[in-house]
RNA sequence: GCUCCUAUAGUGUAGUCCGGUUAAGCACUUUGGCUUCUCAAGCCAAAGACUCGGGUUCGAAUCCCGAUGGGAGCACCA
């Protein structure tokens, strides 16, 4: 083992190192440490004396196994197991609230809860977090489910927190009866003062009988914060979440789906754990904003005697420069820096779609992540990357120039050519036709020089014989040579203008970037008119695009 | 201010629970090469990390203490 170690790290070993090995992978040397470690200071040190050859001879003779390259270690596939999990019996679930377009986070909660389903052939609920008829509309729960149904996230129970509203009474009730809630009807500032000073107020004196009169009373009689049921946690506790927190208040807003039918409405915490325990969820996974919140949802459901599931968190995911909060984003809305909730340069699922991200990439994007509670900020390359794999395949490769130059070929011998949709798939050809105009890329135009060739892919070479504001060639019959600059072209006739539209960081630092949205005019092949909207496109020498309309695309990457 | 979470290459992570079999694995990025009628994809290679300081131990990325950096909570939002 000495000689092995020591081949591997060019003639030399150290004993601790040895000493480690033997003791990793004999455990029974373990408590004679002090005996073994005089040997292997004698072994490793005549080792140490041999050359590397003589090291080498010496495995070849004694040890060939040695030899054999070293297996790499593997790595695991998709997210750590589960503590207590049984194959069959996971139940877990996404909860968002219908309060806004969704986003790369959704998508990471979503994602993690669902795989975690997947791998233990479980079930996984969609669970629609409406108790706060203020924040909630129809139009949100309908963009959710259409991000969620995009990212081909299937569901095998689909229901909403508001469901459940006369258990959530019951359930309060019960608190109140067993003295584990009350009713405050302190003012919400006191509330917050004495919460922060871990002081408790009066009313969480009064009795079983005066709390249960009140909660009457809050059907109909308080007004909107005259009063809330507050959990009898502990004021003095440092995890202040436990300070005695509002289990149900009173909102009159009208409610979504459900009206004006209730005013009493149950809290996160309260929501959260009655349904997590009422749906058998047995494995809750939620960004790790809301840690603190285990110990008050485990007391809830403690107080009441039922089951506990276990709880996990993860780190919210946010890009780089692509603010994800609704605070930030809807004042760009209003001031119009960005168009709308689809703008590719906004990090929610529906401008992850137009921009050409496809959800297998966020779905490998975000199992790449991991379970770690430490702080993602991922720079947007890497989901670029995963999308490139997918995109790669089946984009049809078309020609585009920007800033378009003219270019006259003189005696061309045809008058149409056949050119390969894509390199190495069969994705069929397109016949463009041709005459003596094309246009190039301004970058390319500007590079060419009088008396070199060109090469025009897919069409031949081309002997440059003017240049300026138009350039001018002749055409190389059976032009050989390949090792000049091979560039893209379209023809003048045909040439079908769009926007190309180039999406970049939003914010640089706390800064709005000015230039995040660069457009470009184009000219591309007539056989774009023929796409489908949403294809994606692979312009030679350009970048991925996705097409938008007819006359625009969103660029995706390079 | 109080409390909690967190810290591995330029970036994102695996390994940490249960210290040794890994002088730290993978992916992205970067750089070089091969391939190519694209500056794409594919293939090969290189470079590069355990925040710091103590302690426990024969042995610490891994356990303990402390410091520092980052994040969160202290809402009648979720």
């Amino acid at each position: 083992m000495a000689i092995q170690n020591a081949f591997e790290h060019g003639g030399e070993t150290r004993d601790k190192i040895i000493l480690g090995k033997i003791l990793g992978t004999k455990p029974e040397f373990r408590n004679k440490v002090r005996e073994i470690s005089a040997d292997i200071t004698e072994i490793v040190s005549s080792v140490n004396h041999l050359s590397l050859e003589d090291q080498e001879n010496e495995i070849k003779e004694n040890f060939p196994e040695l030899l054999a390259p070293k297996e790499k270690i593997q790595e695991r596939e998709g997210l750590p197991e589960l503590k207590g999990a049984e194959q069959g019996k996971v139940i877990t679930r996404f909860p968002p609230e219908p309060n806004g377009y969704p986003h790369i986070g959704h998508a990471k909660a979503a994602i993690i809860n669902s795989e975690y389903a997947k791998m233990y052939g479980g079930k996984f609920i969609l669970r629609m977090d409406d108790t706060n008829p203020e924040a909630e509309r129809m139009e949100y729960h309908a963009a959710i489910k259409v991000g969620l149904e995009w990212l081909g996230i299937e569901f095998d129970i689909v229901k909403s927190t508001s469901d459940d509203m006369e258990l959530f009474y019951e359930k309060g009730i019960e608190l109140i009866n067993l003295g584990k809630a009350y009713i405050c009807t302190c003012k919400r500032e006191d509330i917050s003062k004495n919460r922060r000073e871990r002081k408790s107020c009066k009313c969480s004196m009064g009795d079983i009988e005066k709390n249960n009169k009140n909660w009457e009373k809050m059907k109909d009689k308080f007004k909107p914060g005259d009063a809330v049921v507050r959990f009898r946690g502990d004021m003095e506790a440092d995890n202040a979440v436990m300070r005695d927190p509002v289990l149900f208040r009173i909102i009159e807003g009208k409610h979504y789906t459900l009206g004006e039918k209730y005013r009493i409405w149950p809290s996160y915490d309260m929501a959260v754990a009655i349904e997590d325990s009422a749906d058998g969820v047995t494995h809750a996974f939620r960004s790790k904003e809301f840690e603190l919140r285990e110990e008050l949802i485990y007391a809830i459901l403690d107080a009441l005697k039922m089951r506990k599931p276990a709880q996990g968190f993860f780190s919210r995911l946010e890009f780089k420069g692509m603010p994800i909060s609704k605070r930030i984003i809807k004042p760009l809305i209003e001031e119009g820096k960005v168009t709308w909730y689809d703008d590719p340069r906004l990090p929610t699922l529906e401008a992850l779609r137009r921009r050409g991200i496809k959800p297998e990439a966020i779905r490998k994007f975000i199992m790449s992540l991991g379970l770690t509670k430490a702080n993602t900020l991922a720079p947007f390359d890497a989901l670029e990357s995963f999308n490139r794999k997918f995109v790669d395949t089946d984009s049809i490769r078309l020609f585009m120039v920007s800033n378009a130059k003219k270019l006259t070929v003189k005696n061309l011998p045809i008058s149409s050519v056949e050119i390969p949709n894509h390199p190495i798939n069969d994705m069929g050809k397109r016949t463009i036709e041709i005459d003596e105009n094309f246009y190039i890329s301004g970058d390319d135009a500007q590079s060419i020089k009088e008396g070199t060739q060109i090469r025009l892919l897919g069409l031949g070479n081309v002997a440059i014989t003017k240049q300026g504001t138009e350039i001018e060639g002749e055409f190389v019959e059976n032009g050989e040579k390949t090792d000049i600059p091979k560039i893209q072209w379209v023809p003048q006739k045909t040439a079908h203008a769009i926007k190309m539209i180039i999406p970049k960081t939003l914010f640089i630092g706390d800064k709005f970037n000015e230039d995040s949205l660069e457009e470009l005019d184009v000219f591309t092949e007539p056989h774009y008119l023929q796409l489908k909207e949403g294809e994606e496109i692979q312009f030679v020498r350009f970048g991925y695009c996705r097409k938008d309309s007819q006359n625009q695309a969103i660029f995706t990457h390079k």
